[in-house]
DNA sequence: GATGAATGAGTTTTCATTCAT
DNA sequence: AATGAATGAAAACTCATTCAT
């Protein structure tokens, strides 16, 4: 990846990330990324492959977070680390998760394929601790991660820690 | 409002909810909705203004759902009703609430406008109910509401009864 | 039609015949039609489109050169007819079977539909004249009407009236 | 000429050839020949020189056909080698031919250069043989040979060998 | 000789919007 | 109120060409 490349791909995740990706022009893109426009269609085919090496690039790192929870035994653990998780979530990957929230609304079928191991984790989790329906418990969970997520990364509350204290509260941890 | 008028609005709607906001042309509206271009232009001014015509018609519907709450003085019946309003949702409704929490994204600084009464109702009845910190559990609960409405309106879970089953014991109601 | 739907259409093939499709763009023929390049695309699609809607108007003049023709019984004169064809084009048609021959050679698959009827005609009137071999005899005439049609419209000779006369020689008309 | 840039002019060919010059890009080009895009301008300067570098290579093949020709003295041998002349081109030249044909229709004055040797020797030969009008029907020969190449380069017909007779016939060849 | 990153101008196409009817 | 022709600006994308390596 040459560095006009990787140039490309920070300016194109920031603007999506603040303006929205249909909102973004190629051309502000390039602008913003101080490349000409053509560049972006030599590297990424179209506007489409640019947002999906925003994604892929982004899913590397975030898998370094999930990593850890997913290796963890421990189920009391393994839901403190995953209702942690949005707070864990280096400031600089902000924006690939602002992209990815927001780009949810528009995709025809929701893609699980991020979230399923977690959830299993989870669902074993809360099967160890002997909770009468685990599987709710997981999804519960999930959406409390999303939940959460969300006002973070759109800066609506600022007692975020409270908050997180009353919901590890409701988990006894 | 005469008929055409309403066409527009809901088939706006329906698509903007779809695609989104910025991804859907007006000519797509005229054509889904069987008018000329024209006629979008002379009803509501400019793209954006059938924006806002659709959140203040969606608004007025959703008004009725949130106002018992606010009557409300029970402390326990509060946080029930508010916890369980993202089933109350008419079907008819979601494409409108789609709209909403995808729009949220783009937003330059977040509108509590919409948010702020329920806070308000929820926060003086968890401090009735004597919890240690009313602020934090009332945003929780928006959370919450939150998390679970996404989970409904991109029909991500099919246990969502199950998953509500789980959140009222949280607060043993 | 509109005027300026029409205006768009002879401009068109004004330039594509002079030029050649792929080497003129939308933008010159907006220009040189006095329209804007939108209109281009409103009215005929793409530019594909509007290539053929040029094909179509084209061919409706075409048929009624080769109508009469094909109406015609005596064989001496089918021949003598189909051989002075190219002769009978008035001039204002001239770019439109400039655009069409050019076109014959980017074409994947040829296109027989336009000579098939005029194919059938003449090989009929070999027949009754009791040529040995009618088929390759209508297929010759074919060919010496593209021969010489290539001829006048690429302005390559001068002579053509007397060529024609060497030509019609041969078949004793 | 290295091997690359033997293989360029070939790929070239056969995609001019095929799609057209205006439709067929440098990039195009570059990437069905397995080159970088650069070594096509290293090696032809530009997408015309490229071009040009084809017209002379098919050129020179092709005065081997035409050569033995423009050396018979014999009249009527000299009439029937050159309507034969189509079919001996060898089927590895025939791209090279549906180039030039193609080309044709967009040149703005008609180049004589390739026909005019062979013209004069046609009307040498018709004028031993006493035809009345020598020009028109060294003319007439050329068309039957544009004709007749057409045909067989757009594979218009099958029976092409009967044609050919049918030809002949007409000169009492 | 050969590569491929990079560019700027151009191409096709879409868009929100206006306006005469 | 309603239509749909028309527009100018901008969108996505392509192209021939250059140049550092």
């Amino acid at each position: 990846m040459t560095e006009k490349q990787e140039k490309i791909l920070t300016t194109a995740l920031q603007l999506f990330a603040d303006k929205g990706y249909d909102a973004t022009s190629t051309s502000k893109v390039a602008k913003a990324a101080g490349v000409s426009e053509g560049l972006i269609f030599r590297h990424f085919g179209n506007k489409e492959g640019l947002l999906n090496a925003i994604k892929q690039y982004g899913m590397e790192k975030a898998a370094l977070v999930m990593g850890p929870i997913l290796e963890e035994e421990d189920p009391k653990k393994i839901i403190k680390a995953a209702l942690e998780m949005p707070f864990c979530i280096p400031k600089n990957q902000d924006p690939f998760w602002k992209l990815l929230y927001a780009l949810k609304w528009q995709e025809d079928i929701y893609d699980n394929s991020m979230s399923d191991p977690l959830r299993h984790k989870l669902e074993g989790a809360f099967a160890k601790l002997k909770y009468k329906n685990p599987e709710a418990e997981a999804e519960l969970v999930l959406i409390l991660i999303d939940g959460v997520a969300t006002s973070i990364l759109l800066r609506k509350c600022e007692n975020s820690e409270q908050v997180m204290q009353s919901v590890l509260a409701k988990y006894e941890l």
